[in-house]
DNA sequence: ATTCTTAGTGTTGATTTGACACTAAGTCAA
DNA sequence: TTGACTTAGTGTCAAATCAACACTAAGAAT
């Protein structure tokens, strides 16, 4: 046991919670425990805090290992410290949520890891630990952030349909949104970037493909504009 | 040195930003390091996270011992986990955000500590570590989360005035309120009852005093209720 | 050609917001 | 005791925003 300290040290992790937009439904990536406690129960993904790495390097690096995502959107959470959260000592826990593009991460996903699997937020087994109240949190601030933040692109492919951006709206709010009024509201914010292309494959009319314009929503940000939708 | 572990871990410790308010400013709470690193440098209230308590009882412990304040406001602001963010080792500070009764505790903070001292927020000195980045962030979401919760009273006395009410808008948000509008939309959210007590030793019409109807309040908020100012 | 499905588009009434100025009450000083 | 001073307290209107609402357009499938 090589390193000492004169005071007891909490054991610091990392834990994330991942969302990823399915056609269906709004979902979370959870792993399987391989060992005690909790072994075979499902867990957000997470792990410990090396000195050398900052929290979200931390974040990234345990979400690429046991998840093989990566380059995906990243925010710190909330911090959860309970004293009995971890049966085994003294655990405290910096959570982040991420979102991610399942678009482009299916793949990874379903060939990765046989321990690694979406879940419908609505459809998630009994978690380990706090992981609940930890998932909870994160939905609350996702459903949060989303009403004044165009953060929900972060869960869509590059290109998207208005149709697709509302769904994803309708799904994490919960709530019905009126067609038009929407598209009335999110094109008169300017963020969106008509492409010259449309949807392929449908069999119905097909949508008209929109980009959000990144750059321009850094620039107005730090410029300390509201995008409250 | 008894403590020992199998991999290296980082202290955690807590670090509080305390705002008050005066009637001319909105202010912060500092303490005089006296030991290095930064000896004699101003810093936030802060310090080690024991084992037994949990992150909040820490940061009230700390803020109990620096600054002789109890039963304060006090909100989860920030985790900091910048790797060289302590010169001496790794440190991660979970921050938090304490709003105080200035009237409450005026007396306390000038007789406790000679080395505690309220700072405008507008005139504060260098500070150690990354505290000025704390401070910055929890000035952030003071702002933020005022325009949209009524967390404004925990900063005025039990009984207020309208005018003070909106002085501290005033102040914290940075720019000036209309008196009618502002009346209009705070006495419209229905969380203020009127006293039957006026304003005392005031050259000039003195104002009725108001209280917050904390329970309703309460009720709302888990009803999951707006208080959009 | 007909049907089916989703894309796309404007108007209107209701509500909310923001700008704006005077009277009321009380203290103070001459 | 009167007049001057200071802050309390109060309503209206125009502009902007929001919420409700239904039809035509395009393309695929049969």
């Amino acid at each position: 046991m090589p390193y000492s300290y004169e005071y007891p040290r909490a054991a610091l992790t990392v834990d994330c919670v991942v969302f990823g937009l399915d056609d269906e439904e709004l979902k979370i990536m959870l792993i399987q425990r391989g060992q005690p406690p909790f072994e075979g129960s499902w867990a957000l993904p997470g792990g410990f805090v090396h000195l050398e790495e900052t929290l979200e390097e931390a974040a990234r690096r345990e979400l690429e290992e046991e998840t093989g995502l990566h380059k995906v959107f990243l925010e710190q959470l909330y911090t959860f410290g309970a004293v009995d959260r971890d049966p085994r000592e003294r655990v405290v826990s910096v959570a982040y949520y991420a979102l991610v593009k399942l678009s482009d991460h299916k793949v990874q996903a379903a060939t990765d890891a046989r321990d690694a699997a979406w879940f419908g937020v609505h459809d998630v087994p009994t978690l380990a630990f706090d992981h609940a109240e930890i998932l909870q949190m994160a939905l609350d601030r996702l459903r949060g952030k989303l009403r004044y933040q165009p953060i929900g692109f972060e869960l869509l492919p590059k290109k998207f349909t208005l149709s697709q951006l509302q769904h994803l709206y309708e799904l994490v709010l919960e709530r019905e949104l009126d067609k038009r009024n929407f598209r009335k509201k999110v094109l008169g914010m300017d963020l969106l970037i008509e492409t010259d292309e449309v949807e392929q494959d449908v069999a119905h009319r097909a949508a008209r493909l929109y980009r959000f314009d990144e750059r321009k929503y850094r620039r107005l940000a730090k410029a300390g504009f509201n995008f409250e939708l």
